[in-house]
DNA sequence: TGACAATAGTTACGACTGGTGACTAATTCG
DNA sequence: CGAATTAGTCACCAGTCGTAACTATTGTCA
């Protein structure tokens, strides 16, 4: 957490940490000093020499003791209004954090989800919306879904985080057969047996080289 | 362009302008004080109170007499790499300027083919390349060819303009088929002849509401 | 123990999409 | 007129996607 001795920095970098819990994505939000129910996005300034993403990584290994395992930049944010930090501008990140990392101790900290997050400074907000809609936008361009689960996974598992994730229902056949065509991930030879059913077989994340995958121009999505 | 005399900004807006010219896609450098052949993108320092756009915004008026027709944020930059404003951290903006847009006179500013690009600041080389790679990726998401063209134009002239940004050829047949489906242009009733061959019939830009088009995922395009 | 519910996983079919070459249409040039 | 050149369309085919129905394997409960 900032260190409010410390002069006013110049900017800030503020940091969206996002997890699955009980089946809703959580952000992961910290209780600022003024009041007991005001909460803010974690954010430091910046360290001399040190750079945008190093601060983000550090930020994070604060608080939870190990880095994001996956962390994208989600931009500048300066139009005028209100930061914790009082800055013109804040750099924001977006990282996220694998199901089951212990959770910080201590009330200072506390994962919301989505659904739930509280009032925030109106910059923090944009920054918490933008990280959610870049995370949206990188679904089909990086295998993100695979950071947030265990080594070894339940194709339905996989499905649910990517459903999570999208927001959005996808139908079983049609996404393992995409699955199958882009070689992401091979099974072992576990099963795990969850209550009533089938046991489901258990997968590992595990990208092969593919054809280039060169398809045409898709105006589809033009607004 | 920035003021010398006023102090160091605690960051810097830059401005990746971009155009068509004679068939290549160019970059709007600005020569720097310092050598004759040493050239940078444009950029200033913060206004109080102005919202980071607009500083874009000022500083391609500021340039060319008009804004860019289309804007986006290509995000911050911090590690330490030079810049020529000796800040810690720039944020990078990347304009598109409509072909036949009046050139800047004085020889201060000139557009650049973008395999001319001459050396740039580390990180303004790195401004750049983001911002090319950003507008090819939103290409199949924001109308952004249109934006170059005149306000009537022919479908070759169109095809051409996606080829240029997207820097691959597209087939005939499949450009139209996809344009017609995304309900995006319609036709004039001018034609124009271009020398030899049969004239080609204008059109407008003039996007409809159209069916949500709600595809299944593409996990094809994952590394 | 046997029927049933629940979950995992596969198959098949039809509609649609996208890449492609070949076709027609209209103009200029010699 | 006929060849060359550019615009625009058509039709075929391979592949993809949405979907329902199917099989497979387990636990539960009468």
């Amino acid at each position: 957490m900032p260190d409010r001795r410390a002069r006013k920095p110049h900017y800030s970098i503020d940091v969206v940490l996002l997890t699955p819990v009980r089946g809703q994505l959580a952000v992961l939000l910290c209780r600022s000093p003024e009041g007991r129910d005001k909460w803010s996005l974690p954010w430091e300034g910046p360290r001399p020499g040190e750079a945008l993403d190093v601060t983000a990584a550090r930020i994070t290994k604060g608080i939870l003791g190990e880095d994001a395992v996956w962390r994208e930049q989600v931009g500048a944010f300066g139009d005028g209004k209100r930061h914790p930090a009082d800055t013109d501008l804040s750099v924001g990140f977006a990282g996220l954090i694998p199901m089951g990392t212990p959770s910080p101790v201590g009330g200072v900290y506390a994962w919301f989800p989505l659904a739930d997050v509280p009032q925030l400074a109106p910059r923090q907000r944009q920054v918490l919306d933008s990280a959610i809609l870049m995370i949206r936008g990188r679904m089909d361009q990086s295998p993100v879904a695979f950071r947030l689960l265990p080594q070894t996974f339940t194709l339905t598992e996989l499905q649910q985080m990517y459903e999570l994730l999208l927001a959005k229902r996808l139908h079983k056949a049609s996404f393992r057969r995409a699955l199958q065509g882009a070689w992401l991930v091979e099974p072992t030879d576990e099963w795990r047996s969850e209550g009533r059913g089938r046991p489901a077989q258990l997968y590992r994340y595990s990208p092969r080289k593919r054809r280039p995958a060169q398809r045409g121009i898709r105006l589809d999505l033009l607004s």
